[in-house]
DNA sequence: CCACAAACGTTATTTTATAACATTTTTGGA
DNA sequence: TCCAAAAATGTTATAAAATAACGTTTGTGG
């Protein structure tokens, strides 16, 4: 089979392969010790924490796995690499996330800071709510 | 003296105006560990973590101490109450953090999200990078 | 084959945050 | 004033999240 490896830099190790599965079967972020309890992670032969730390740093380096700051935790990115900046929105009733692209924000919170003389290299937004299921499950109730 | 409490709810317990007080003294936003490790603290007779985290809620609430979610730390909030968003520009040498105002640009997060179905009730954003000091630092080494 | 770097395994430890439960303080009526 | 409920606190123990330290294995280029 023909190397269509993704775009940057070497394949995937195994126990990286493992943990972004792991998360792409997830149906919201995981923390670390979330994956380290999985099945397919025990099956894998992964015990240590530090085992899942690992593979998440090189996924985030790679772009492939976002950090959701208020939560500790982890959720694999399901758009394309993306260099610009993207934001999360929480549902604070199921758990579940939905990443969404902030090309245009990006530049106007950018510029917020450069207003103040800070020059920016990275920028999160996390927005806490209710996602359309549980909304309409509450208004049903 | 005349009771000029401020604006909401009772006025501030002995914990929180000694937690309250030591995140004004300091530069940059302080740990939980960090605030039970000052002089002050101890002094005050605060000896237990959740004697902090406890206070730290409460001044949380009133929106007198932020939490920056990537630093797991808290400062003070230097502009007056707000109900409105803001954001945290992070200084990646320093540690120091200036809060900023997103009135404008809330409207616009916010509006991502109901395109989504999305309610949100919350906007948390948080950006790193260099502060003028420390850019200017840098540029002359 | 060898030298080097990256990834990994293992154990211990650090850092951050909360649970559980008893006690004290504050507050708002009766 | 007195009392009952609520809020805050003290104390101990524990849970949850992340990293340090060190040796071993694996992969890769020369
Ligand atoms: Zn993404
Ligand atoms: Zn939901
Ligand atoms: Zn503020
Ligand atoms: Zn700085």
């Amino acid at each position: 089979m023909a190397d269509h490896a993704h775009l940057d830099g070497p394949a995937l190790t195994r126990n990286q392969q493992t943990v972004l599965t792991a998360l792409k079967g997830a149906d919201k972020p995981l923390t670390a010790y979330d994956v380290l309890g999985l099945p397919a992670i025990r099956k894998a032969g992964m015990k240590a924490p530090l085992t899942i730390y690992r593979a998440l740093d090189k996924l985030m380096d790679r772009g492939l796995v976002h950090r959701i700051e208020s939560l500790n935790a982890f959720v694999h990115c399901d758009h394309g690499p993306h260099d610009h900046a993207t934001g999360f929105l929480i549902c604070t009733d199921c758990g579940r996330t939905l990443e969404v692209h902030l090309e245009s924000c990006e530049t106007h919170l950018a510029g917020r800071a450069r207003e103040q003389g800070f020059a920016v290299d990275n920028v999160r937004v996390e927005m806490t709510g209710r996602c359309p299921e549980c909304a309409a499950r509450a208004a049903a109730s």
